[in-house]
DNA sequence: AGCACGCCGACT
DNA sequence: GTCGGCGTGCTC
């Protein structure tokens, strides 16, 4: 120590006081050894770790998982050490010294560390915005715990300071309603990404005296390991058993193994996923269990609390202190079962046995923003390095799976039949534009189905409503020029939602109130066409006298106390009719629910989307799923202006089968996934030549590029598609173009075109575009 | 991503 | 003459 402190100070001393002279790491070498250089992922997305020296007094304990503090540019940076060594390619003089140690343990695995490495390269990001994703909001400033502001009304704020707000601050409005709504205090931060505001209408709003923001230390409510009752395990049927087998097999030997569950809704899946969890447990194993997040109910954590000691759920309204305490509980415990939605698969325990994705087919698995990764190949690659078995679970596989299955990268276990034999509900499949409609405004309910709500409330039994849009009327039409209103800043038609009494666009979430006449030829010919599930339960309660509907919808159902109190009510029967979005599609298990109705199936088969026609298959059949699950017989009506289109033809059938290979027809004859794989390569700007020029300069790059690649087979598997207008062509004031690259799967010629297309980003001058690898949604 | 640096328009 | 717009390039 005395001597390095020596040849420490003799730089300066010497050589004056800007910077430590270059051979000092000499002298420092000849008295030392070779110096210790710390390689250090940082948050930013520069695809390159940057190199500090380790201080001598730090040496033994900065190790690869360890968080520093460090010296970026002028400012102060959290990364993390992902790797140790005594050479860089930088010159040693450059490098900073670490500023601090912020652990003493490693806090990433290398299994973790490994994870995001695999991920950074996948998915073309940066190794510091993988890790980003993997940490804990709370593990990523230097302090740790740090103090929110929360905002609550003020007292004796109401109606009257509402509508002072209404014309000329429809922002501030915006927030007070949602306020007042809300009841209560909520984290400023949470709301405004709620409502996508800034914290400037807050900040007014407080000035006036209607709110209050207050700076709070973020609350610590003790983690609760619910103690519920524990259940005993059902008897498996033979088919589950088979399947629980074939998962506890290579568990016991601690190899990976990739495995499809497929089975209907009903089939028993969660039964076979706590077989092997609970074999899991008894070997002292973890397991990890992802969910679609909109299915992360207290139902389905139910199954798991009431079975096992220690389950520990993520959701998205955990504070940033909660996901702390319960990732370092993870990380430090015993043997766990995490429950939780996409980002659940970084849960740091230790010794991985099982990790479930349930629902794999669910697009919400595929992250929308930076690292946009897809947690079902994640957890794929989680399985492969820790050595556990990892279970896709689905009714409906998404093609991906399904041929990885067919091809046996995947062991296919089945679950053919609905516990207890019951059969699957009949499928009606009415054709909108035949069938006799009922006289309401919307022209969206056939006369069938008005007769079976009927013939359910008559009998006294429940039906259930789909519908996958929000609000009143979706489309606001002048009947004079034929146009719709639509919102300024996005390439959206505006949806009038009546309660709040708002234009609404559903992409920027701006509002306006109502509009009389057509703001592009000024007469007052406008109508509201067509219907979300808002104007649904309006005509449903105008049709039926006397019946109970009730909404549930992200409009309704702003907290987790409304979803649980509705749930509630439905189940014990105080609610006729239930309409709803996407939130009822999925796994509510209701018996006395005898009839589900899908208002119109055709919502997603016309996106500009080549897995439509998939979305629409297994939207029908997650619907269908929630009929018929007690002792009544159930049947499910489903309504559509394409009652040919082969995914309804095949839903209403429960023919998964026949539309997976039909389907998978199609795209090997486009070379779409899975049988090639696609990057997208998107601009936005807020200026449409400049966003033009930057999307058609990068395709004239590429094309240049490929044209002079070697083998000229490889350019010539290449699919370049574009440039083009995204099909939502302009979102928050920024105009939107896209390029989409299609290579084949054999090889390397996909990685190859990812690192071509990530050399030309890195070259490329603003705009620059975002690659996303598997893209998800084209939109 | 930040942030600094540098080069062209409208102001004291 | 300068303040300041944002386009470009770097961060160990």
């Amino acid at each position: 120590m005395a001597s390095t402190k020596r040849a420490r100070a003799a730089g300066p001393g010497l050589f004056g006081p800007l910077g430590e002279p270059e051979d000092s790491a000499q002298a420092r070498e000849q008295a030392l050894g070779p110096a210790r250089i710390a390689h250090v992922a940082l948050p930013r997305p520069v695809r390159r770790e940057f190199s500090y020296r380790v201080p001598d007094e730090l040496a033994d304990r900065v190790v690869p998982g360890v968080r520093v503090a460090v010296d970026f540019g002028n400012l102060r940076e959290l990364g993390v050490v992902v790797a140790v060594g005594e050479t860089s390619d930088v010159p040693l003089a450059k490098l900073k010294p670490l500023a601090r140690l912020l652990d003493d343990e490693p806090l990433l695995s290398a299994e973790l560390i490994a994870l995001a490495r695999w991920i950074a390269n996948e998915y073309a990001c940066s190794w510091g915005e993988a890790l980003a994703a993997i940490l804990p909001a709370a593990l990523k400033s230097e302090s740790g715990h740090k103090r929110v502001t929360t905002i609550r009304l003020a007292e004796g704020v109401g109606a009257r300071e509402l509508a002072e707000l209404e014309t000329a601050q429809p922002k501030q409005h915006r927030l007070l309603r949602t306020l007042m709504e809300l009841g209560g205090a909520i984290e400023l931060r949470d709301l405004c990404r709620q409502l996508n505001l800034s914290d400037a209408p807050a900040r007014t709003l407080a000035k006036r005296g209607f709110v209050i923001l207050e700076r709070v230390e973020a609350a610590r409510d003790p983690l609760e390991f619910a103690k519920s009752a524990r259940t005993r395990p059902e008897r498996l049927h033979p088919a589950q058993q088979v399947a629980v087998d074939a998962l506890c097999a290579p568990l016991e030997r601690g190899e990976h193994r990739g495995f499809l569950l497929e089975g209907v809704t009903g089939s028993g899946k969660t039964e076979v996923y706590l077989a092997a969890i609970e074999r899991a447990l008894a070997l002292g194993k973890s397991s990890i269990v992802l969910v679609p997040e909109i299915a992360l109910t207290p139902q389905t954590v139910g199954w798991f609390r009431s079975r096992f000691e220690r389950v520990a759920v993520l959701h998205s309204r955990m504070t940033d202190l909660q996901r702390h305490d319960m990732w370092l509980e993870v990380a430090r415990g015993g043997p766990i079962v995490v429950v939780g939605a996409r980002s659940a698969i970084f849960a740091p325990v230790a010794r991985l046995g099982v990790v479930v994705v349930d629902e794999e087919h669910e697009p919400s698995f595929k992250q929308g923003s930076t690292p946009r990764y897809h947690a079902r190949d994640v957890a794929l690659e989680r399985a492969r390095l820790s050595g556990a078995v990892c279970v896709l679970g689905s009714a409906t596989p998404s093609l991906e799976t399904w041929c990885a299955a067919r091809e046996k990268r995947l062991e296919h276990l089945r679950l053919p039949e609905r516990a207890g034999n019951k059969p699957l509900p009949p499928v009606e499949v009415l054709d909108l534009k035949s069938e006799r409609l009922a006289s309401t405004p919307s022209r969206l309910f056939s006369v069938r189905l008005i007769d079976a709500l009927r013939g359910v409330l008559a009998r006294k039994e429940q039906a259930i409503l789909f519908l996958n849009r929000r609000g009143f009327a979706p489309v606001l039409w002048c009947s004079g020029c034929k146009e719709t209103v639509r919102c300024k800043r996005c390439d959206v038609t505006l949806v009038f939602h009546r309660r709040i009494q708002r234009l609404v666009c559903h992409m920027c979430c701006d509002e306006l109130p109502p509009v009389q006449s057509c703001p592009s030829c000024t007469k007052p010919n406008l109508r509201y066409l067509s219907a979300g599930a808002e104007r649904i339960e309006q005509e449903l309660g105008e049709v039926f006298q006397g019946a109970r509907v009730q909404r549930m919808d992200s409009d309704t159902m702003r907290r987790r106390e409304d979803y649980e109190r509705v749930l509630e009510a439905f189940g014990n029967g105080e609610i006729d009719v239930l309409v709803g979005t996407q939130m009822i599609a999925k796994g509510l298990d209701f018996p006395r629910v005898t009839l589900v109705g899908i208002i119109s199936a055709d919502s997603a088969l016309y996106l500009p989307d080549f897995r439509a026609a998939e979305r629409t298959f297994q939207l029908i059949a997650q619907v269908a799923g929630r009929a018929g699950r007690g002792e009544l017989a159930g049947k499910i009506v489903v309504q559509t202006h394409s009652p040919e289109h082969a995914s309804i033809v095949r839903a209403a059938r429960h023919d998964f089968s026949g539309f997976a290979i039909a389907e998978a027809e199609l795209r090997a004859e486009l070379g779409y996934p899975p049988f090639g794989r696609l990057l997208r390569v998107f601009f936005e700007d807020p200026s449409e030549p400049k966003v033009v020029q930057a999307a058609r300069d990068f395709a004239d790059a590429l094309r240049a590029r490929l044209a002079v690649a070697e083998p000229a087979s490889f350019a010539a598997s290449v699919g370049v598609l574009g440039p083009a207008p995204a099909p939502i062509s302009m979102a928050r004031g920024k105009f939107r173009q896209h390029l989409l690259l299609k290579a084949p799967l054999a090889g390397d010629t996909f990685a190859r075109v990812r690192e071509l297309a990530l050399e030309l980003v890195d070259r490329a001058a603003a705009p620059r575009p975002t690659l996303d690898v598997d893209p998800v949604s084209l939109l």
